[in-house]
DNA sequence: TTATTTAAAATGTTGTTACATTTAATGTAA
DNA sequence: TTACATTAAATGTAACAACATTTTAAATAA
């Protein structure tokens, strides 16, 4: 059951032009995935991936500018992720000493405590879904940088 | 420049792991280009992925139901998207002669004549951009279906 | 210094998505 | 046949995303 079965489209101008197709087709697929995980523990993906970026900088603070530079999508909108985030008790807010525009954005014990129940969970749910050996996944990730480049 | 120096995280747990996110930026980042592709030709994402079913029925039509079915994004929706192309003129909508609450879309010679000029685009991008040999792409699809399997 | 430009974050606006509900037509069982 | 369930599409609504604009602070130039 490979891709041309799964968008019932047989023939593909190219195998790079299907492999186009099948990252996004799979990228779709594990993020659905995803969004269910998420949505148990009332979080939607941009509000979980912003709490993982800030357990990395923990104890450290992110500004609001360097979370826009290290989210996966760009153009989503930061400060009103993080006011959602605040509003549940997850994040915590406070002026930057060196710089007044910015704002410094903590992970509180609630949002690490989540972290870790959730962390169960992916963990579960890769050990679960993984039909990949570590030398196909390397593989893959090698390709799929070489795509990029 | 692999996917680690992209998203700023130098360790993964495990290939696979790191496969993941791989494929999740890899799909944001092609979907990104498309984006701006189809934008200049006044499209949405939804909107060429509709069209692009439609032309391949043609000249059969396709129910609301069957584009719910074909679209990578089955939750998104379809009948508004059609509203959207038959206001630019691209499909047109008529009522299923054997079941009276089906509608038969039909992508319109506007539209066939819009996707011919995207076509030349799309193959341009595509052949500006591909790294990878057709090996190289057929593996990455192998390792694809793999993972979905 | 004062004016101008640049930067960080927040906010306004418009269109879209996700999900639930409605409307109308068809199928099916009593 | 009537009643009930199912299906196809459309619509209502709330949250979200994309993109522009505003506000405040900092950096830079005259």
């Amino acid at each position: 059951m490979g891709i041309a079965e799964d968008i019932k489209q047989e023939t593909f101008k190219s195998e790079y032009a299907k492999a186009i197709i099948n990252i996004i087709f799979s990228s779709a697929w594990l993020q659905q995935q995803h969004v269910q995980l998420f949505k148990s523990n009332g979080l939607t993906t941009p509000q979980y991936n912003i709490l993982r970026i800030l357990r990395g900088q923990h104890p450290n603070p992110a500004t609001v500018n360097l979370l826009i530079e290290r989210m996966l999508d760009k153009s989503s909108n930061a400060s009103r992720i993080v006011d959602k985030l605040e509003q549940k008790g997850l994040v915590k807010r406070s002026q930057c000493k060196n710089d007044r525009r910015a704002v410094d954005v903590y992970i509180s014990e609630a949002g690490l405590k989540l972290l870790k129940e959730m962390d169960v969970k992916m963990d579960e749910w890769e050990n679960a879904n993984n039909t990949l050996t570590e030398t196909e996944a390397a593989t893959l990730n090698t390709l799929l940088d070489k795509l990029r480049s």
